[in-house]
DNA sequence: CTGTTAGCGCGTTCAT
DNA sequence: ATGAACGCGCTAACAG
């Protein structure tokens, strides 16, 4: 069975093809006798528009292409169904682009994406470099950018204040008596990374605590880099007492390490994550940990880049929240 | 800065649009200096052939719309990413539909994707009936089904073999001395919960243990699903000494119950879960679970999804695992 | 209120 | 080896 175009409902109604297009697209102006027999028409035929048609004339797709590093990664799923609520209350449908941590897959994407299959782009993902989001922004594309603060007249961000939420996590461990605080931080070129280890730095600063390179270190933001990072860290002659980690996948590495090595949680190590997934209140014992409103963050996300379709550009920042579980104690 | 079309590399050129088109796209019978001279061209002017009028004449979208129910159960991510993984190979961006398990949000993500954006669909959502899904088929849209058995010549699936996960889930717990053993399953409507609840009456009738319709029951597949039921069971005056849920994530709502009644696991209640999802190990104790290969399952379904574009339909059984873990022990 | 015409940007004939 | 002309399906602009 072919499918019905609009000049077959044209033709079978007796009217002009541009007619049932107004017809069905309840445009004023038009003859409510028309108008049903446009529809019966249409419903005769189960005639439905062709996107590929529609999306050329009026220059829209009703998509929005969605950049994330790892959707295996349970904050981005959080995020992204915050961004799909809110896109299909405007009839957006999401373009998801998961790059698994790889920059070729992120510039391939964004290319894509900047062919016109997409509305406009939001991008979570952190490898791709400022410059190459400002020359696409310049040609035209409408582009969100979460969880990086990148100040351009046509990009809007909305991000966590990451620099706070390094601040909170270090400085709950300092009141609680810690000084050998390590973080097990995410990968060096993320601008997340840089904030929160400024927070880090700052709480340390406060404390007059001196800042110990050897317990930092920046890695690809998985379960197992927290695994081995805390073997490394509490192997060593002076280990510490604690250990703050880029997110909460990294603080499960920490706890399985800790528990390998047959330490106890949190009296031997206090540990906290970052982002508060749904799952960090399952762990044995309940994870301390830095929230971050995911849903808001795809959500608003979204709302800024519909609002970016119309001219208007923002900058929102979001406040963390530190979430005392039971994998921190006092020293 | 406004983006080249094909003309405007044709003109600087100095060729016809056609010649542009037959150079870019690797095309045999063009002089190696006309090529050149074009592949300049549009390197100078920045051209990317422009999407919307691409599809429109090559009538393929390279995108492929996958339709899931809740993103947020980490089941679904891990087969989005095996289906991002290999479509990408191919060249093909995923469209991504999250249904929320909403009967009309399914509807409506079927119906935009049967109107053009995509080349074909792939279905892991369980309330949309068969009927609706093969009169789209036969309209000529591509479809493969995840997690449901349905055969029709222009429908190709994937699913792992429920019933026998069932069945494996229930006789471990039999072997383990096991008599009264609840199952909080999933959606009535769905296949797979229809699926899983044979296997589970087949390990029972096979063991001579007679079927108590009071210990089963059909609930929405969230955690809390699984820690109301669990509550309920545990408070009546004959409860089970052991539950099998329909998925890993009604498991941990279950340990949370059990816990908030004082009770220890497994000692007092045994507990299966079924899809292993990467946090089920993790869990306190860690569970016991059926394992669904999640990845294999997404790769899959886009492999039979390109094969199925060219005309070849097919269907494929998985095999389920038993994972024994620390939630199960002898009664 | 409705029909006619043009054009979106490509790829693909069919000529040359 | 290359160019000219056409068409994909729809909506917007113009005409009546």
């Amino acid at each position: 069975m072919k499918r019905a175009n609009i000049q077959d409902v044209a033709k079978l109604a007796g009217v002009s093809p541009s007619t049932v297009s107004r017809a069905l697209n309840s445009f004023p102006g038009i003859s409510e006798r028309t108008r049903q027999k446009v529809i019966e028409a249409a419903k005769k035929l189960n005639y439905k528009p062709n996107y590929r048609g529609q999306i050329l004339t009026t220059r829209s797709t009703k998509n929005i292409g969605l950049l994330i590093t790892d959707i295996t990664n349970p904050f981005f799923p959080e995020l992204v169904r915050g961004a799909e609520e809110t896109a299909s209350e405007s009839s957006y449908t999401i373009l998801l682009g998961n790059t698994s941590e790889s920059v070729e897959k992120e510039t391939n994407y964004l290319d894509f994406f900047s062919r016109g299959p997409v509305d406009g782009v939001i991008i979570s993902a952190s490898r791709i470099p400022n410059e190459h989001i400002i020359n696409l922004a310049e040609e035209g594309l409408p582009i969100v950018v979460i969880n990086r603060i990148l100040e351009h007249p046509k990009i809007s961000y909305i991000s966590t204040d990451m620099e706070k939420g390094g601040y909170l996590a270090t400085k709950h461990l300092i009141e609680l008596g810690h000084i050998r605080i390590a973080f097990i931080n995410g990968p060096s070129h993320s601008e997340a990374a840089k904030r929160r280890f400024l927070g880090y730095k700052k709480a340390l600063t406060e404390a007059k605590i001196e800042y110990d390179p050897d317990l930092a270190s920046f890695n690809i933001p998985v379960a197992e880099s927290g695994y081995r990072e805390a073997i490394k860290l509490l192997n060593t002659k002076n280990p510490p007492t604690s250990i703050f980690t880029y997110n909460d996948l990294m603080a499960f590495g920490v706890m399985k390490a800790v528990k390998d090595l047959g330490l106890k949680i949190p009296d031997d190590l206090s540990i906290v994550g970052f982002d508060d997934i749904f799952f960090s209140s399952f762990t044995d014992p309940p994870l301390t940990t830095i929230r971050q409103l995911k849903e808001e963050l795809g959500k608003k996300a979204v709302e800024l880049l519909l609002e970016l379709m119309k001219g208007e550009k923002r900058g929102i920042l979001l406040e963390p929240e530190l979430i005392i579980r039971n994998t921190t104690s006092r020293r």
